[in-house]
DNA sequence: GTCTATATCCAGATAGAC
DNA sequence: GTCTATCTGGATATAGAC
């Protein structure tokens, strides 16, 4: 019986993420105030009222997305920091990924997207502000001191590390919001053009 | 009589000004769907019912706002385009202007905002999404134009223009945003940063 | 022109049948 | 677990008094 409680557990958990991944696409979409329980529920195929077994409300599933999108984010910059090379490279390698990833991965632009919203609005569930607030300067803090030792080690740019840092966050975002509501009509993404923005001789490096 | 009609149509566009500014307030705090019309109405200090009498709907009211700031905007990338110097120096002119705007005017925080918002999802008014459609791309193209100017003139750095004037805009669009979330906590804006991320030789400039 | 009061509508949440 | 039907609250928009 023990055993069948777990899959039980498990399936629950399963159908939470459908509607997690049905309430992102429709945020999105839609913004968090003008989706509706019943687009979610439609998106995810049940019924308005079963959403309700599952999550007790609307903002319930928005501070859910927004914690993992947070995490996810807060994850990849830790992975970052702790490569095993110089500071300069790191951020060459995680603007490499990072634009590779806006090409080819549809949910990483809702999350940007998500995200971007969750910033630029007070009018989310208390909640989703302050994970906000507890969470979201972790990346640019990563970036800021990876920036700082790259400027040390001769390979960043000069300037306020944490300017860079923000300039490193707004670009790779401000690109994905870009290439996300523009269909990626037009621009031939190339991750050098930002690189060579933040790194010192880029061009022998290109070469390679 | 013909003068005091003319009167009435000036003190009406005062009100319906009013109206406008405390629609930005709101919407740039709760977004669209979370303002309410007694929020609107309350901000601009009259009664409910009475702001029927100038704005059919809070639709109304936010194309009235996208096609304003759009237009400035545009406006303001033709006084640059228009400038009578290199392209090297309009795109620093540009961003110490903008650098300034964000640190002197809160509309201009504001406006940046409500663009986001909109730019940014798909449930605003069709006519809101066709103003963005017919004039979003418009500073973009011009800044385009200067950075390909200004790569011929050896002052602006490689890369492909399209993608240096995203950045531009970006960069603006996200400091704002960072300036106008974080209570201008932490940061002195500094805009040579950006400038000499797209202007080669900005040490030298700098001296002066 | 300006307000208060009200009708209408619609989304969120619940109850109850299967 | 899943659905349909319903209750309830609140916002928009209107009507009507001043």
């Amino acid at each position: 019986m023990a055993r069948s409680k777990e899959q039980n557990e498990r399936m629950r958990e399963t159908r939470k993420e459908k509607i997690r991944n049905a309430a992102l696409l429709q945020f999105v979409k839609q913004g968090l105030f003008a989706t509706r329980i019943q687009d979610i529920a439609a998106e995810a195929g049940i019924a308005q009222g079963l959403l309700y077994h599952y999550y007790a409300s609307k903002d319930e599933i928005f501070v859910d997305l927004i914690n993992d999108a947070l995490d996810k984010t807060i994850e990849a910059s830790y992975s970052v920091r702790d490569m095993e090379t110089g500071p300069g490279e790191k951020i060459r390698f995680a603007l490499e990924k990072l634009v590779e990833t806006i090409e080819h991965s549809q949910t990483f632009l809702d999350t940007c997207r998500l995200i971007t919203q969750a910033t630029n609005s007070t009018a989310i569930p208390l909640e989703a502000q302050n994970l906000i607030l507890e969470k979201r300067n972790i990346p640019y803090q990563v970036i800021e001191k990876i920036m700082e030792a790259g400027q040390k080690e001769g390979t960043v740019v000069a300037g306020d590390p944490k300017m860079l840092s923000i300039f490193f966050w707004t670009s790779i975002n401000g690109l994905a919001i870009y290439y996300s509501t523009n269909d990626n009509r037009g621009v031939k993404l190339d991750y050098w053009v930002i690189a060579s923005m933040f790194l010192i001789e880029t061009e022998r490096e290109r070469e390679e």
